[in-house]
DNA sequence: AGGAACAACTTGACACTGTACAGATGAGGG
DNA sequence: CCCTCATCTGTACAGTGTCAAGTTGTTCCT
């Protein structure tokens, strides 16, 4: 019975290996980065055989499939919480949520790095396409709500149409730069203008000078207000 | 003779492997991917065994860091070209590179992300430092020219303080946008929502919408007119 | 021209990788 | 109690990057 809940390997049979492996994943990812991840290291660090990891997620691809899940989910709740503190203090939500996506990708690069397409997932994944969309999803609303003059987005399902509908230039603005930024940084495209050790300073950067930039650039729109979601 | 000169094979000795190399490099890249890229593909391509490179590029770094340079000069002749032509018609240089990078790596995607961080590159590479720097500096240029109302860039050389300069934010909004919605792109990170041939209308709305929306984003200011190049 | 030095390439090997397959193991349901 | 079946092991295979030692051809010096 602490064979099927703890971690440890009592016999034959590990109990909980699905969970291990990712653990194990997310431990190499932040150790050697994601050049150096290997699913035959994962294993060895899960104190199981090579082929062991197949049973539970088909293959690579699988496991780096669920990783991205958790890291799409880690996303939301970064930017939601960052949100909901900005509201809180008074501050904007939109440039929280720029601001929580840089700092998130920061704080497991590796991760990041697996979420966003450099190796391949599975995207059929319906669980990974969840956490996508629920991403995805964090940041129309909170877009709508901006432009709408609104404190914060109201709760309900998002729109399907999302693709035609008329702010989808500016959704997908906001998601350019704050992605764009994050990716730049995390791949050292920076480090031949502030060096290794200026991360500081983008974050100050990004925080107070690109994300007002991009906040300004967004043309208020309050029709918006009444579609808001569901529109 | 023959064989200095021409691509073929004629004895021990390739002739000019290294471009062969290259050539195969850029081959492979766009019939697999980078995920498909092998050393060892290369060489079979290039009809020659797997050590052969390692005289010319050390190792796998080595030939990826010549790809890179390449994928980083041919970025920066299609924004030149691209802001020629603009200037020409009349049309918005800014506007011109931003699409032309969009284009340069929607037409090698497997190249655009070996230059980006997928895997690893030797950063200390001089050639490639001169190219990245080349291509940022393009970028530098035409956002100042932009924001200062000038037809076009003044001739010289780049300034070399450019990270704390007055602009700077300016200059990596610019780059933030232009990179962040390439590299979504590429992904696929927008197939969800519209399909995996939306990329034209993609192209049309990133042009039409986004670009514009960041050229209105950028405060107008005429006193970099001045300092422009050297300052 | 002759020979020596040297760069370019081959061969063979090693330690890895992901994955497939057959077999061992043990947990849980009838 | 035993039988089923998911889970895990062991082994194997093709393929990878890189290294060391040997071959081959060019080039340059005398």
């Amino acid at each position: 019975m602490a064979q099927k809940r703890g971690a440890g390997r009592d016999g034959y049979h590990h109990g909980d290996l699905r969970q291990a492996m990712i653990d194990a994943a997310e431990a190499v990812l932040a150790e050697r980065g994601v050049g150096g991840f290997t699913l035959r290291e994962c294993a060895r660090r899960a104190g199981v055989s090579a082929a062991a990891p197949a049973h539970h997620f088909g293959n690579l691809a699988g496991l780096l499939t669920a990783v991205a899940t958790l890291g799409f989910d880690d996303l939301s709740d970064a930017m939601e919480a960052a949100a909901a503190r900005a509201s809180a203090t008074g501050g904007s939500r939109l440039a929280a949520i720029c601001r929580a996506y840089l700092e998130t990708a920061l704080a497991r690069p590796g991760r990041f790095r697996v979420v966003f397409g450099r190796r391949e997932l599975d995207k059929e994944d319906p669980e990974m396409q969840r956490a996508g969309a629920r991403a995805f999803g964090i940041l129309v609303a909170e877009t709508r709500a901006h432009r709408a003059g609104l404190a914060a987005p109201p709760p309900g399902p998002l729109p399907s149409e999302t693709a035609t509908a008329p702010d989808f230039a500016e959704i997908l603005l906001v998601w350019s730069v704050t992605h764009g930024f994050t990716t730049l940084l995390i791949d050292g495209q920076f480090d031949f203008l502030v060096g290794e050790d200026g991360t500081e300073a983008l974050l100050e950067l990004f925080s107070r000078r690109l994300v007002q930039l991009l906040v300004a650039a967004l043309p208020p729109e309050p029709a918006l207000a009444k579609r808001g979601h569901d529109g």
